[in-house]
RNA sequence: GGGGCGGUAGUUAAGUUGGUUAUAACGCCGGCCUGUCACGCCGGAGGCCGCGGGUUCAAGUCCCGUCCGCCCCGCCA
C-alpha cells in the first residue's frame, strides 16, 4: 500500500490468513495478560487484534509493555486464524496478527475521552480536542460519507455538462440578505471586502459569459445567529444554467439528489419530486417547508367559526385573519396536555389553542359553547370530525401568524403522536414563492428570495400596483420539513430588473451604485438563466442521520461562532490594526460600548 | 436582542434544609496475571466546585454580576 504498510487494519479477513503484513495505526485498546498481550490496532477502516507473544518476539513484548492507548505503532507479522477465539463483534474478528515486530512511531498523552462511538463527553470537550473527536469511528464514517457525497455530486453534474468554477472569496458587500463578514483592505484604508453569502452574482455573470452550465461546491458566509443546523460558514452545491425554465432546474436537481442519495446510502428518491405551490403549502401545512411524511393537514374554518359569538375567533377573522383547524382522530388529551399546547404556539406569536371534542354527537371542550346547532354541524362537516375526534383551532388576525403557529403545532403533534416513521423520507418542491415580503422593521418590501429572481410573467404587471401579490419563479426543495435547497429563474432583462429594484424602494442611482456591474452585464447579451443551491451540510446531515450540523463539519464553530480548538476569533496585534487603519472602540473581547 | 437548560477530579456525573475530611464510575500511575476481547485482581495518586463580588460563625449549596456551552424565538435562504 505504501512503503510503511501493506494493508489497512480494518480490511483483514479470513482470506488474508498466512500473509505477511505490515500495519500502521492507533492502539485502540491493550489487554496485557502478563505473558501474552493483545493490542487492538485501529485505522480509518477499522480495528484488528494483534497478538504479542514475548516468548516468540521478545522485543515486541518489551515494546508492548510501554504501549498505551492512542500510541501510533507499526506492526509486522502474520495474519492468523483465531480458531475458537473468534470475535463476532468486529468485521476482522476471524483473524488476528501475530506480531513479529512492534515499533512505537508516536506516543500519546492520556486522551480526554475514549475513541468510541458511544461517548458521554460534553461537546465543549469534544470541540476542544476536535482532532480526537474526529478520530472516533462515528465521525470518521461521517467525514468519509461527506467526501463521497461531494464526489458523487461532482460526477453527476460533470456528466450533465456542468463546468466547475471558483468564484471570489474576497468580494463586494451587497447589503441585501444576511449580515456580511467584512475584511478590511490594507491598500484602501476604510474600505472592506465582504465574504460571499453565496456566489449568486458571479454565477449569473458566468452565464452572461456564455458558459451555459456552472457548478461549484462553495463556501458561504453569513454573520447571523446560529442554530443546530446553521454555521457561520457552510457549503453549498451551487449551480446555474442558461436557456432554462424552472422545470429544467428542478429536473436536474431531482436527478442530482437521486444520485447522491442512491450512491451514498442506497436510498431511491421518488422522481419526480412532488411539487407544491407556496400558497398550497401555507394553506395545507402552515409553513413553507412542510414535512410531507404525514397528513394532519390544516383545515380552514374561518367562514364556519368566524361569525360565532366567540370573540377570540370572530375578531381576528373580521380583521382579515385566519382560523385553522387540525383534526386528530380518536385523540385523548388531558386538560393539562391541552393547556401545554398553548405553550407550543406562543413563541410564534399566537395567543393559544382552542379545542373541541366530538362525543356522542355533541361538542365538548372549550369551544363547545359556540358550537351548538348549525355552526357545530358545519364545523363537524368541514373538519370531517367523527365521534371521538379532537379538533384544535388556532386563530390570529395576522394570517401568517395563524399559519405558522398552526403549522408548528402540526409538527409538534406529529412528533408527540408518533406519526413520523423512523428512516422515512418526505421530499417536496415548494414553488411560486411570493416575490416580496414586508420587512418587519422598515415596513418596506424586501426580496423574499433575492432581488435577481424573476417574477412570474403573468404577475409582472403587479410590480408597481400590488407588489405583495407578485409571485416569483422561485423554488425550494424540502426534505422532511427542512429546506435543503432553493433557487430561481433570474431576471435577464435590465428593464425588468430595474422595476424590481424600484419595487424594493431602490432608485436608479442606488441600484447603479450597488449592482451597476450586474445591470451592465445584463445589457450586454444575457441569456435567460436560472439555478439553485443545495445546502450541502444539511444534505450530509440527512445522509448521516444526525441532527447537528457540527457532526458533519470537520472543524465547526460553536453557537457563538467560536472555534474552541484554535480560539478563533481572537484579538490581533496593535500593529496589525494600525496597518489596516483600524482602531477598536470599547472593551476588547466584550461587546462594544456604544 | 429575548427565553430555557447546563458548568463539581483527566472524563462523565452525585452532592439533601447552608454544617465535620466534597463522593462514585471510567480513565491515569504502580504491582500481579499466557487466549483476552469493555480482560481480571490488589494498591495508589488526582479538586481554582467556571470566574468575581456579597450574605453568614460557616457557601459546591443562598443572592448579585459575569464568562462559556447547548436548545429555541427573533434574525438567517
Amino acid at each position: 500500500m505504501t512503503s510503511q504498510r501493506t494493508h489497512y487494519c480494518g480490511e483483514l479477513r479470513a482470506g488474508h490468513v498466512g500473509q505477511e503484513v505490515r500495519l500502521c495505526g492507533w492502539v485502540h485498546r491493550k489487554r496485557d495478560l502478563g505473558g501474552f498481550a493483545f493490542l487492538e490496532l485501529r485505522d480509518r477502516e477499522g480495528v484488528v487484534q494483534v497478538m504479542i507473544d514475548p516468548g516468540a518476539a521478545p522485543e515486541a513484548g518489551a515494546a508492548a509493555k510501554e504501549v498505551r492507548p492512542e500510541f501510533v505503532v507499526r506492526v509486522e507479522g502474520i495474519v492468523a486464524s483465531r480458531g475458537e477465539n473468534v470475535n463476532p463483534k468486529i468485521p476482522t474478528g476471524q483473524v488476528e496478527v501475530h506480531a513479529r515486530n512492534l515499533e512505537i512511531l508516536s506516543r500519546s498523552k492520556p486522551v480526554p475521552f475514549p475513541m468510541e462511538d458511544q461517548i458521554d463527553a460534553l461537546e465543549t470537550t469534544r470541540l476542544g480536542f476536535r482532532y480526537l473527536d474526529l478520530r472516533r469511528p462515528a465521525l470518521q464514517r461521517i467525514m468519509m460519507l461527506r467526501a463521497k457525497a461531494a464526489r458523487v455530486a461532482r460526477e453527476a453534474l460533470a456528466e450533465r455538462g456542468f463546468l466547475e468554477f471558483e468564484t471570489p472569496i474576497l468580494t463586494r458587500s451587497t447589503p441585501e440578505g444576511a449580515r456580511d463578514y467584512l475584511v478590511p483592505s490594507r491598500i484602501s484604508p476604510g474600505s472592506f471586502y465582504a465574504l460571499p453569502q453565496s456566489p449568486q452574482l458571479f454565477k449569473q455573470l458566468l452565464m452572461v459569459a456564455g458558459f451555459d452550465r456552472y457548478f461549484q461546491l462553495c463556501r458561504c458566509f453569513r454573520d447571523e445567529d446560529l442554530r443546530a443546523d446553521r454555521q457561520p460558514e457552510f457549503t453549498q452545491i451551487d449551480l446555474e444554467m442558461s436557456f432554462v425554465a424552472a422545470d429544467d432546474v428542478m429536473a436536474v436537481t431531482d436527478e442530482l439528489l437521486a444520485r447522491v442519495f442512491r450512491d451514498t446510502i442506497g436510498f431511491e428518491v421518488p422522481r419526480p419530486i412532488p411539487r407544491l405551490t407556496y400558497a398550497d403549502a401555507i394553506r395545507r401545512f402552515g409553513v413553507d417547508n412542510p414535512d410531507v411524511r404525514y397528513g394532519l393537514e390544516l383545515i380552514d374554518v374561518g367562514d364556519v367559526l368566524g361569525k360565532t359569538e366567540a370573540r377570540f375567533l370572530r375578531e381576528p377573522f373580521e380583521a382579515g385573519g385566519r382560523i385553522a383547524a387540525l383534526r386528530i382522530a380518536g385523540a385523548t388529551f388531558s386538560r393539562k396536555e391541552l393547556d401545554e399546547l398553548n405553550e407550543v404556539v406562543k413563541p410564534y406569536g399566537a395567543k393559544g389553542v382552542a379545542n373541541a371534542k366530538l362525543a356522542g354527537g355533541a361538542w365538548q371542550g372549550g369551544l363547545a359553547k359556540f358550537l351548538g346547532g348549525e355552526p357545530g354541524a358545519a364545523f363537524a362537516q368541514r373538519t370531517g370530525a367523527a365521534d371521538g375526534d379532537l379538533v384544535l383551532v388556532v386563530a390570529d388576525a395576522d394570517p401568517d401568524t395563524a399559519s405558522t403557529a398552526a403549522g408548528r403545532l402540526r409538527q409538534h403533534l406529529a412528533r408527540r403522536l408518533g406519526l413520523v416513521k423512523d428512516a422515512s423520507w418526505g421530499f417536496t418542491w415548494v414553488t411560486e414563492f411570493p416575490m416580496f415580503e414586508r420587512d418587519a422593521a422598515t415596513k418596506r418590501w424586501a426580496a423574499k428570495h433575492h432581488p435577481f429572481t424573476q417574477p412570474l410573467r403573468e404577475d409582472a404587471g403587479l410590480l408597481e400596483s400590488d407588489p405583495g401579490k407578485v409571485r416569483a419563479q422561485a423554488y425550494d426543495v424540502v426534505v422532511n420539513g427542512v429546506e435543503v435547497g432553493g433557487g430561481s429563474i433570474r431576471t435577464h432583462e435590465p428593464e425588468l430588473q430595474g422595476r424590481v429594484f424600484r419595487a424594493l424602494g431602490m432608485d436608479e442611482a442606488e441600484a447603479q451604485r450597488r449592482f451597476g456591474f450586474l445591470l451592465e452585464a445584463l445589457a450586454h447579451g444575457a441569456p435567460p438563466h436560472g439555478g439553485l443551491a443545495l445546502g450541502f451540510d444539511r444534505l450530509v446531515m440527512f445522509l448521516a442521520g444526525t441532527d447537528s450540523i457540527r457532526d458533519v463539519i470537520a472543524f465547526p464553530k460553536t453557537t457563538r461562532a467560536a472555534c474552541l480548538m484554535t480560539g478563533a476569533p481572537a484579538e490581533v496585534d496593535e500593529a496589525q490594526l494600525k496597518e489596516l487603519g483600524l482602531a477598536y472602540k470599547g472593551s476588547r473581547g466584550g461587546s462594544p460600548e456604544s
